[in-house]
DNA sequence: CGTCGCGTTGAAATCCATCAAACGACGTGG
DNA sequence: CCACGTCGTTTGATGGATTTCAACGCGACG
């Protein structure tokens, strides 16, 4: 959507991005390469088999990574929350696709100098190294999750990951939220179709686990019924 | 198995490994805070749930990365081939198992050594960066392409993916070659279960897309009919 | 008011897991 | 050398969970 200079000193996760790692002269050399940018929902940021001339940190929002198969069928490999680091340094191509979820906003860099920064500040190099095990590891639970569980178990799984995300306690979930995924983008990250993840919500609140508010509103009822 | 001091001058990945990044005096100096070690095939280099003090990069043989659920069932996350680096940075407990499909070697560190030497090197910091990057989007394929594909699709792709590690030439599958895992580890990957697998493998072999030599050898027949 | 997108619900088909049995390779011991 | 047990693999029969196909409800929007 629009473009601007960075304004690291109220950017929201400017304590908690890779860029946090950087004293303060090296962060506002970093800030002079990047601008600010806001996605609507919906809004591809970058797409697989593009051009792979940049990366981004998101800042506020929330950004789906994303394969397509030749059918056109969505497989969603990950979701980025605030201060996640999106783009493949390395890679010529992009492999996946970016897409914002909700109206999101990034600080958005050329790769090739963001590479550079990455040469030049060694402190950024292991914060990007931090994010990607960190990254790794979500990954690979993702995948533990989805392999060998029952439909049910991962629509359960998947709300309370969702009420943990949406809650401002780190440790307790949220009661009520919304949903931030349509239900062709759950099944898409789940591996099922639109139907079952449907009808396994349906299942849930007719089993007294959750109650549904209006179409993406969610609120938890019975958490220890959904596995927890 | 046995555990002795490195010997980088005859280490057959010294130049594809994240020491590699290195120059001559570093790596010697890296070299006096590792261990080599051996690995007979099945043995368990790291288990879930233990102290996460140490990491590895891997010389010879093959790794898997594993969670396993309540129940026992195995779900294999990772092959990690010669010059992959295992073991979580920065995490205080393992979370996966990591264990010898075949007979290995590692060259082995104290995780707390492991990253002084990442902040020491700004070399090393950065090869781990990449390769993390790219396990990351190992993760991210292989998710891609256990979701949403039939049995017969998964099995086809691995074994292609099989055919072209164990090729010499990057780009043309080998056609010939041995399966380094059983068929419970191939389900435990494929996420699906043992009988499926060879049932699979039967039917590719009825339809002349392969045939079997043995238990674990395998002969491309026709590697347009596995769908590269 | 009609259409479009998204979500829900129903009925039928399909694919895979499960249960069960037999086979082959291998090592041990007689 | 052969009998025997074990382990991994293969194959068959069955059932069940999820996909597929199809129809409907509902709100948004022109």
């Amino acid at each position: 959507m629009s473009s601007s200079p960075l304004a690291c000193a109220t950017c929201p996760v400017r304590d908690r991005a890779a860029c946090a790692a950087l004293d303060k002269g090296e962060r506002s050399d970093l800030a002079r390469l990047g601008r600010h940018r806001t996605l609507a929902a919906g809004e591809t940021l970058f797409a697989a088999g593009d051009d792979n001339d940049r990366c981004a940190t998101l800042v506020r929002g929330a950004l789906k990574i994303s394969a397509s198969d030749e059918e056109g069928t969505e497989r969603i490999l990950s979701l980025v929350h605030p201060a996640g680091f999106v783009g493949e340094l390395f890679a010529p191509l992009a492999r996946f696709d970016v897409v914002a979820l909700t109206n999101s906003e990034v600080c958005l860099f050329t790769r090739h100098e963001y590479e550079a920064a990455v040469e030049r500040y060694p402190a950024l190099a292991r914060a990007l190294l931090r994010r990607s095990s960190e990254d790794l590891f979500g990954a690979r639970s993702l995948m533990a999750m989805v392999g060998r569980h029952s439909a049910r178990e991962r629509v359960a799984a998947f709300l309370l990951a969702m009420a943990e995300a949406a809650s401002d306690s780190p440790c307790h979930p949220a009661v009520r939220f919304d949903l931030p995924l349509s239900r062709a983008e759950m099944a898409g990250l789940l591996g099922l179709t639109i139907e079952t993840v449907s009808r396994q919500i349906s299942a849930l609140e007719k089993c007294g686990a959750i109650r549904r508010k209006g179409l993406r509103g969610i609120e938890l009822v019975d958490a220890a019924e959904l596995g927890s």
